[in-house]
DNA sequence: CAGTAACCGAGACGGTACGTCGCGTCTTTCA
DNA sequence: TGAAAGACGCGACGTACCGTCTCGGTTACTG
């Protein structure tokens, strides 16, 4: 979460009803205002804590967003095995502008990751709080791929090393389209346009194997 | 621009120095600080102006910024014909990513899309300044690619219809990949990347094409 | 009082009425709620002023509660002529102390110079402000006195030396002597007791005049 | 001191120590911050005690700066036998003046009069921890003068009733005096100084006395 | 070529939120 | 059961920008 103090010993410690509280706050409180009117004296206010209580686990507004963006993540994602990679890839895509579509995660994530552009240690917090947990999502979704035999194993050494680019490369066409279709041309992640970026997931993806030189 | 006085009238006018001035200074003062430490009173200093002419012409920071943005894209942004496809596609993400990888364009960028997120006309602005010009190298690669004979044409009426929903899920991609890499992945887009996008690219939107029921 | 900018050229100039609000809400909230109570922000919102506009021109609470207490002695403090010493330090006395007795006297005048005990600034401030303004009153009483022919005049080189100690230690005793019995012994000074302390003082001074060797 | 509980029972009994402790530590914390600077909690760390042990013991700064003053009256306070009542006023005035000049005396004696003006608890409490102490050097110093023949003894009815008053009037004017001069007009209470004021008070004394009907 | 209307700089204004500090209370663990 | 440690709710602090509003002074069109 925040704090860690690998040494705690003494004096009254810290309440965790606090914790779950802010962060619950913090979405309403964005889902309501958006992130430039986010207010963290009413983020406090919200969740029946004092402003310096929040401050003494927060550095900031962007470290208290990106937590509570963790959570939202943590408790949203996850990729159930629909039987082929190309209904997968479908799953997901819906699931992930779903998650995009609420009002809360319209406002906050991208502007966490402006104020990440420069702030290194906030870059890091992000992805380690947000990215990861997607991109885990795609390593399983090759996996399983793999043992369904749509996609070739890993044998060669050459293949071994391409295949974390090519995990890489996925992960951001998918992330990447879907946040861009969301946010910035402001249409529908449907099952149509969702299906249609499937094909030319799964048809691109062959085609890389096939081309060996990459 | 911003300020289109549809009766010109008598008095003097107003300095189109302060305009260029007030934009540049946007862009250093984004480069330096970040959208979030981004002061228009700062700007306005920068520029030797008064806040007050700041304002008369821009309603925000938001305007304000998006018209810097635009006037970088218009500046940067272009498709030299290469030859093929493939080689297109790796010549305008490269140059896109570049465009990315300034500092004021990494930070000012995502900060606007994040606040568009709940301003409407913050959105039209967005879309007409920026996105459309991306947009539109989009348009003009497939009508080359098509050209050249590397897509078919768009003859039956099934296919026109399908022709803009393929664009613009190509120009998601493509926008939105080299976006991710960039800004969350915090990864290079390199010729290598660059490359098996391409491929993904070329080989899926085959695919696509293909799939005639899409 | 607070600001003197020499070279005050361009730009909107301060609102002379805000000055004049603020010192009246200083007044009032010092009687409401005492000095340690009294709140910057209050006074600003009974001024009906912005907190920055009080900041604009006062350093804090000191400065500006001793240009209130400044303002409240210029209006109420003379010497008027009651045909003799006695009975001039007699109405001074009464006067006096009617002014410490008004509840924003009582706690504010203590208060400041108790923080001028360690702040030089603050307490030249007073001097000038408020210390000088009684001062004058002693000097007045003293030439009075001369002329009815009370006491003699200063002729002597020695005696012209030492008639500003003894201005100023009747200042002191004066103003330290109702003060005290005020703010300390919390008893009345009524006109026994004025009575008491101007034969105190008128005895003593001839005392002081005979004693020529002091 | 402050606490007296009446019933002491079971469990570890209270540090006397610590009393000791947070009195020396108040002292030397009033000396180098001043009375608006000074902490609590500062207090409580400068005496290796927590916050909690010195709220149980007083019940505000005030309460406690109170105390120490006390303390540090007690320890300084006296009046020797210099052989006549103009020496004693001398002596008396010269050692309160030194006193007062201690840094910590400066800022704490005024401010705790001031927080009195409008808090009687306190009133009360400085009044019997400080100013009684003073008040018994002047009526010490009166007996000694009349054993001495230098002040009539109080025979008459009248006399008897005007004693008192002459006593407080003679302790305010002194304390007041001292008070005024080293605090407000800020200058330095010398053998001059103080002889000029104990020739003033001796002769207008005398004055006092002759003038029957006050 | 004089008037004048709109511009410009400077900077004070009423606000809102900031992040910090100290208060006095509380809840722990330790002795 | 008292004391240390320290988190807690609270409220004020002084600062920073916001976007607006006078000011005096400056253009450059227009009559």
């Amino acid at each position: 979460m925040c704090s860690s103090p690998t040494t705690k010993r003494t004096g009254r410690p810290r309440s965790a009803d606090a914790d779950r509280a802010i962060l619950a706050a913090t979405r309403i409180a964005l889902a309501e205002q958006g992130w430039g009117r986010l207010t963290l004296g009413d983020v406090a206010a919200r969740a029946g804590v004092a402003k310096t209580t929040l401050y003494r686990r927060w550095a900031g507004k962007n470290e208290l967003v990106v937590d509570a963006m963790a959570a939202l993540f943590e408790e949203q994602l996850d990729l159930p095995d629909l039987g082929s990679l190309e209904a997968d890839i479908r799953g997901v895509v819906l699931r992930f502008a779903e998650l995009l579509n609420r009002p809360e995660t319209r406002t906050a994530l991208m502007a966490v990751i402006a104020e990440a552009a420069h702030d290194d240690a906030l870059r890091v917090r992000i992805r380690e709080a947000i990215v990861d947990r997607q991109k885990h999502l795609v390593v399983l979704g090759r996996k399983r791929a793999q043992e369904r035999g749509e996609i070739p194993p890993e044998d060669g050494a050459a293949d071994a090393a391409a295949g974390p680019d090519r995990d890489n490369l996925i992960f951001d066409v998918v992330a990447g389209a879907v946040v861009h279709r969301v946010m910035v041309s402001s249409e529908p992640v449907d099952e149509e346009w969702a299906g249609r970026l499937a094909v030319l997931l799964v048809v691109g993806l062959a085609g890389l194997h096939t081309a060996q030189d990459l």
